[in-house]
DNA sequence: AACTAAACCGATTGGATTTATAGACTTTAT
DNA sequence: ATAAAGTCTATAAATCCAATCGGTTTAGTT
């Protein structure tokens, strides 16, 4: 039930960025350095997260990170799709990668069941939850 | 977020011997072959919930496994924590393996909330759902 | 007592994933 | 021109996961 170094790393970096939203774009380094990121790992990982359309780039001097939306059209769930896999504890209750689990049968599974309650509402919270989100309990405390 | 082989088979194998309650030891072998899981793995697993209190042996002919309490007394969390682990997606909001994260103020850090809503919620569903439920959802169905 | 069925236990292997590091390339501000 | 940044590919190291194997112990059966 673990998220993944690439995950927490990746978040805590949008985490960083929808902070400073509309400050132009934020050097690798100040990224990793403020967060406790290693910064050629943080460097990967950027990467995908330009790949994957949620942040983009500017090369050379002066250059860096920023997001390719506002903060608050940037849900939690999207990112961690895309860093670490699908929100399912089994693949049988997954809506985006659905593979059929070994159990004798699959409607009278009430493990099967219970699963995807988990997954449902981990997904809720996720998915309704955008970086703007983050942003605004961090500054509200 | 997900679960591992041996968290899922652990649950599987559990299930089994919780819709035979009362029956008597149950092989390894059956309930191997019964949920499709590789037998000498399974034997590993019952292993570490035998010693973990979750489960009870008897050797020898006509042995096998069978549950140490009632299934009404048996909940996922448990059995999920001694096979997967503690079950926070980061080990900053973790109830049972805390560890401080890199973040900069942890007091203000959005993402520690949102993902301690996201391990209270898994935590319920778990701690709230026994043995029992499972093969009553199962047997409803 | 001998045989056999089953759990117990420790070791180990292969593979995947995670976590990172390195180095060469490209772009761009000054 | 120079230097500061991101881009890309490769790969290394460590860890963990899934699974397998061989041998040991226990206990029921004959």
């Amino acid at each position: 039930m673990k998220l993944s170094k690439r995950g927490e790393y990746g978040l805590r970096a949008l985490q960083d960025l929808a902070a400073h939203y509309g400050e132009g774009p934020i050097r690798n380094k100040d990224l990793a350095g403020r967060n406790n990121i290693p910064p050629r790992f943080l460097e990967q990982i950027m990467l995908t997260l330009k790949h994957g359309q949620i942040v983009r780039s500017q090369k050379g001097p002066r250059g860096g990170y920023y997001l390719a939306h506002t903060p608050h059209q940037i849900n939690l769930a999207e990112i961690v799709r895309l860093l670490d896999g699908p929100l399912a504890p089994i693949s049988c209750v997954s809506a985006t990668a659905y593979e059929p689990c070994g159990c004798p049968d699959m409607e009278a599974c009430g493990l099967r069941r219970v699963m995807k309650e988990v997954r449902d509402t981990v997904a809720e919270i996720m998915e309704n939850t955008s970086l703007a989100d983050l942003v605004a309990e961090q500054t509200h405390s």
